[in-house]
DNA sequence: AAAAAAATATGACAATTGTCATATTTAGGA
DNA sequence: TCCTAAATATGACAATTGTCATATTTTTTT
């Protein structure tokens, strides 16, 4: 469904999202073992994440990665978009081109409802509120 | 969301099933143009399908793909996950392994019940089913 | 029985995705 | 100002997925 690499880097958002603010930054190797994802990759897909703004990071001694109040409003579908892009989530599920209600492909009716309600709510659910569960244990993310 | 080859083992299929039955049989190079899919990667993809009963064939002069009676009531995600294996569409979203009610990943409320109800669509729609869309005009497949 | 037509098996190669390391740039502290 | 600690940029390499070709086996027809 989603890529590893998408995979990753949800959860690598939400655990900045849990363990750090403006005023307490973590390094990419303080991320990589509670997340259990590869030191070097992590690095990589967060400064894409970075040069996309969603993560905020400083350099330098004292410096890391963090997530600004503005950085947890963002959904899950756009991490999502930037790592994995736009067609493999929200295309049509046979990759038509133009595949619509007037010309529907032939899992149009069979799917698309239920599909794009998934990535309405994966629009609509921001970072916050998925951090908003883990700390009242409503979810969890072991491993 | 699927692979290329499942989308094209999909169409391959439901192309088999519109043209052909066990007194008409069509051979690769037939099938491969009005799909638009290269036609030693079809083979192959038709192949993988035979083995795993979701394709008819024969071989030899007068050979070739068809669908039976009863390839026409295998789902939509039987060939996914023959092609994809079951993992991609059908575990957690975040491939936690024991992701569920008592312990769910952060997404879980997010996104499971759409993408359960998406699995299940496609674990109840046949082949037949959806072929019968495309006779009688409520589907289409271009490319 | 031989020839021909088809699927099947095998494997080479390319493109993409995932993994890792190293060199460069930036910022803080002595 | 210089040293050091961090992100950033770049690129090498491996694994997987997608693409294609060829040799083998099976079946029908003559």
């Amino acid at each position: 469904m989603f890529s590893n690499s998408s995979k990753y880097a949800i959860k690598a958002v939400l655990f900045l999202a849990l363990h750090t603010n403006k005023n307490k930054k973590l390094m990419v190797k303080d991320i990589c073992k509670p997340i259990n994802v590869p030191k070097a990759y992590l690095a990589k897909l967060l400064q894409d994440l970075s040069r996309h703004d969603v993560v905020s990071s400083t350099r330098g001694p004292k410096g890391g990665f963090y997530l600004s109040e503005e950085n947890r409003e963002i959904s899950v579908i756009q991490i999502v978009n930037i790592i994995d892009g736009k067609k493999r989530i929200e295309s049509c599920i046979l990759s038509l081109e133009d595949c619509n209600k007037d010309k529907p492909c032939p899992l149009h009716h069979t799917v698309s409802q239920s599909k794009s309600e998934m990535v309405k709510s994966l629009q609509s659910t921001s970072i916050k509120e998925l951090a908003e569960d883990l700390k009242t244990k409503k979810a969890f993310l072991p491993l």
